[in-house]
RNA sequence: GCGCCCGUAGCUCAAUUGGAUAGAGCGUUUGGCUACGGACCAAAAGGCUGGGGGUUCGACUCCCUCCGGGCGCGCCA
């Protein structure tokens, strides 16, 4: 239950006056339409205009329930306002018959439009116009908006937990930017503290060990296979210098040794992974800049800390909170709590407008101090987002794999990589849900792997790219004319007007997605486009001895391509010309 | 005990943010290439959407309640 998270940005009416006009969609068009003629009907207090696709056939190309929304509003019949409502539409010239060629009434008070075959081909011509912008929207001041995610300690490598946050915020910063803001990607590197010490500490021990001193891991330290790679390389580079060294000394080198060597890794899995930070933020240096204290002296200015027990607290309570928090504690020392404000106030203090974080299911306890924190700072509660990735449950068949940094036990990204594939991973991960818990099953992930949606939404366009290099051979001497020149009208097939349809929602598509903060879309939208295309192929030939048929076909396919191509450019996933 | 998330076909998951007869993939059954790629298509079977109440023209979706699973409730990070 409960998907009806929505984020109210605002977005659509933004998209709305904004999209840019040359890939305005069909939809919004109409709505627009709707729109004017409903606030003539029933004045200002009018309901959001939202256009659907019908999932039954008969019921049209798009549809809306706008008339019974304000039979509701306004106590009339649902059927009288649907009768007006069309009505105006009908007398619109703009609307019937250049984009709509029938308009019913059903049931209650439904609104079906038909669309007409000559706004379909407008729209692919638009795309096939420039394909690289079809589905963006340009905005005159768009949001900046911040997202932070897999942030994971240095302290062991990736693991398909990071995996599933690097798919879904990636691909949310892809979305976001198609949709028109200016996202930038955000990665906080804990690299200080208690973990790190320990992670020293335990490195330190695997060092002696190369050495045949006795060498004892702390207990709650790290003691995952890779330490020992790790102390390994340390012993290449450095010789037998930090045996004799005080524990103190030697703690300090290998923690920062250990930290910086898993780091590498991180970023070289990130990278093949295709992600890629904007900035990396390290609570080293972060510390040394003096915000943290800055910061606190903010709140204290604003009478929203006091002392008591000898401690240091947020009243966090004014703000929504259940308790006030410790900020520093009765030894002096801050809690994790304290540098995180002070980063937030830096994310905003840079010029971002909003500020996502994505957070495992283990810190949505933390939401509300740092929701009240932000709200102290002075910033909006829409300003800031947390967005909670829930985990992937590991098995390897009927077994239930636990997973703990510090035990060593756990399925690294890189394994998962290696297993299934960049583009499997990927997809596999932005197709689900954020907010639902998901199996993953490692014993079937290379069977399932040729089984994955993926590969049908790839398919698509490797059989389209198939299509263009068999044309010479099938058609000897046919020249593709420019697609301006198609002869789109031609397109009449059912099938074919499906697709046409398919390719118009992308725009709307990928704008709901970015608002609603859920990529899935994105697959569910690519796997429907991608049934609709195998279907027409199978049933419509595409080359054939006639030469305009042909041509408006090609078109019609380069279409699909560009929107394919586009969409798995959304998901970070390959659009190969072969499989 | 309190709080957050989840529960949909045998399995893994969707469902246009409250719409019309709940859909895909895998698995099972049956058809389809002398066609531009069969990694495809067509069809069948499979559901009281965990149970029960409520809200309304209409509920997988919102509210209440119970059951089941995950996670969190620190002067830890």
């Amino acid at each position: 239950m409960g998907r009806g998270r929505y984020y109210g940005w605002k977005l659509k009416a933004a998209m709305q006056t904004e999209e840019h006009q040359e890939t305005r969609s069909i939809r919004g068009r109409i709505e627009e339409a709707l729109s004017r003629a409903c606030r003539e009907i029933a004045g200002d207090r009018i309901p959001p205009v939202i256009l659907e696709k019908p999932r039954r056939e008969g019921h049209g190309d798009l549809s809306t329930n706008l008339a019974l929304l304000v039979a509701r509003e306004t106590g009339a019949k649902g059927r009288d306002i649907a009768e007006k409502l069309s009505g105006a539409l009908r007398a619109n010239p703009g609307m019937c018959p250049a984009l709509c060629e029938k308009i019913e009434i059903a049931g209650g008070g439904f609104i079906n439009l038909f669309l007409s075959p000559g706004a379909l081909h407008a729209q692919l011509a638009l795309l096939l116009k420039n394909p690289g912008r079809y589905g963006s929207s340009a905005r005159a001041n768009p949001l900046k908006i911040l997202i932070e995610f897999v942030s994971a300690n240095p302290t062991g490598p990736l693991t398909v937990a990071h995996g599933r946050q690097a798919a879904v915020g990636d691909s949310l910063a892809r979305i976001m930017a198609m949709a028109g803001f200016g996202v930038a990607r955000e990665y906080y590197l804990n690299d200080r503290g208690k973990q790190i010490r320990l992670l020293g500490a335990s490195a330190r021990q695997r060092y002696l060990d190369l050495f045949g001193r006795t060498a004892v891991i702390p207990e709650d330290g790290y003691h995952g296979d890779y330490m020992r790679g790790i102390a390994e390389r340390a012993k290449a580079a450095e010789g037998d210098r930090w045996l004799a060294a005080g524990e103190e000394e030697a703690v300090s080198f290998f923690s920062k040794y250990a930290a910086d060597d898993i780091l590498r890794g991180i970023v070289r899995d990130l990278d093949e992974f295709r992600v890629r930070f904007d900035h990396w933020t390290s609570e080293t240096g972060f510390s040394a800049t003096g915000k943290i204290e800055e910061c606190l002296d903010f709140l204290r200015s604003k009478g929203l800390i006091h002392d008591r027990d000898g401690a240091v607290w947020f009243e966090s309570t004014k703000f929504g909170d259940d308790k006030d928090r410790v900020l520093v504690k009765s030894d002096g020392q801050r809690t994790y709590f304290t540098p995180d404000i002070a980063y937030h106030r830096d994310k905003f203090g840079r010029g971002f407008d909003r500020v996502i974080d994505l957070w495992g299911p283990d810190h949505h306890g933390y939401i509300p101090r740092m929701k009240a924190a932000v709200k102290a700072l002075g910033y909006a509660e829409e300003q800031f987002t947390p967005l909670i990735v829930q985990l992937t449950t590991l098995f390897r068949g009927k077994e239930k794999l636990s997973m703990s940094t510090r035990a060593g036990e756990f399925v690294t990204l890189r394994e998962v990589m290696d297993e299934v594939g960049v583009d499997a991973a990927r997809y596999f991960f932005a197709s689900m849900r954020t907010d639902s818990h998901l199996n993953f099953d490692l014993a079937l992930a290379a069977k399932r792997s040729n089984d994955n949606p993926v590969y049908y939404v790839q398919y698509v366009h490797a059989r389209i790219c198939s299509i263009f290099k068999r044309l010479p051979e099938k058609l000897p001497g046919f020249v593709l004319p420019p697609w301006q020149s198609a002869p789109l009208a031609l397109l009449k097939e059912r099938e074919e007007l499906d697709l046409l349809g398919l390719i118009s929602d992308y725009p709307l598509t990928v704008a709901r997605s970015a608002e609603a903060l859920e990529p899935n879309a994105i697959c569910n939208y690519l796997e429907g486009l991608a049934a609709s295309f195998h279907q027409c192929y199978t049933k419509h030939t595409v080359i054939s001895e006639n030469a305009a048929l042909t041509a408006a076909r090609l078109a019609l396919a380069e279409g699909v391509r560009c929107v394919v191509r586009s969409g798995l450019g959304l998901l970070g996933v390959s659009a190969p010309e072969e499989m």
